[in-house]
DNA sequence: AGGGTGATTAGG
DNA sequence: CTAATCACCCTC
């Protein structure tokens, strides 16, 4: 294969993001193969963290494609970007579901014994089952501890999209990919409504 | 359907 | 400072 991760990461991330699809994300004795991505747009996308601009949080997102931005969310759990375009932008593909490929077992008991399809599926679990937390965020994927390795693209009419999961803002971009039929692609749940304060 | 858990942000 | 929100997962 000619094409090389970085150029993948440096085109526009609506393009990359499908791309990445297939990818084997590694971290120590577990692999896992991307089975579902969703494009974060930057300073583009109310639904991005990096919309307002960057803070400590988002830091990473605005650095060189091919950083790991990870974040922790509802007080318990991690999920993981890669990070695309050049520094001083800050477009980002979240990780939201795979197929363990490598690595079961540790996978296995790091998810206290789930079954194979659900070891990651949904973007804390794919975290969970890969050992990636807060101490990644930052790391480069091509020489970290967490390395992401291209495949073959998935064949388009393989590929699926639709609307990303669990936003309020922008829920109607179908910036959602993943691989038709793949076990392991997390349910789709939509944002939970606001209540009116009352 | 509802709870857990804590960082981040908007607002007084 | 307080209150609301949040790219989620688990159990019931």
């Amino acid at each position: 294969m000619t094409e090389t991760l970085l150029e993948v990461l440096h085109r526009p991330v609506l393009e990359a993001a499908p791309r990445l699809l297939g990818a084997v994300l590694a971290h120590g004795d577990v692999a896992v193969r991307l089975t579902e991505v969703e494009a974060y747009a930057g300073a583009d996308d109310p639904g991005s963290h990096a919309f307002r601009g960057e803070t400590p949080r988002t830091r990473t997102m605005f650095g060189p494609a091919g950083g790991l931005y990870v974040y922790f969310v509802y007080g318990m759990h991690f999920c993981a970007n890669v990070v695309c375009g050049p520094s001083g932008t800050a477009s980002a593909v979240l990780l939201r579901a795979g197929e363990v490929v490598s690595g079961a077992d540790v996978a296995t008991r790091r998810r206290g014994g789930a079954p194979p399809r659900d070891l990651a599926r949904g973007p804390a679990r794919l975290c969970r089952a890969l050992g990636i937390s807060g101490e990644h965020d930052g790391t480069d994927l091509l020489t970290g501890p967490v390395r992401l390795e291209l495949a073959e693209p998935v064949p388009a009419s393989q590929v699926v999209t639709g609307p990303r999961v669990g936003l309020r803002q922008a829920a109607d971009r179908p910036w959602r990919w993943w691989v038709e039929g793949e076990p392991s692609v997390s349910p789709y749940r939509p944002a939970a409504p606001r209540r009116p304060r009352g």
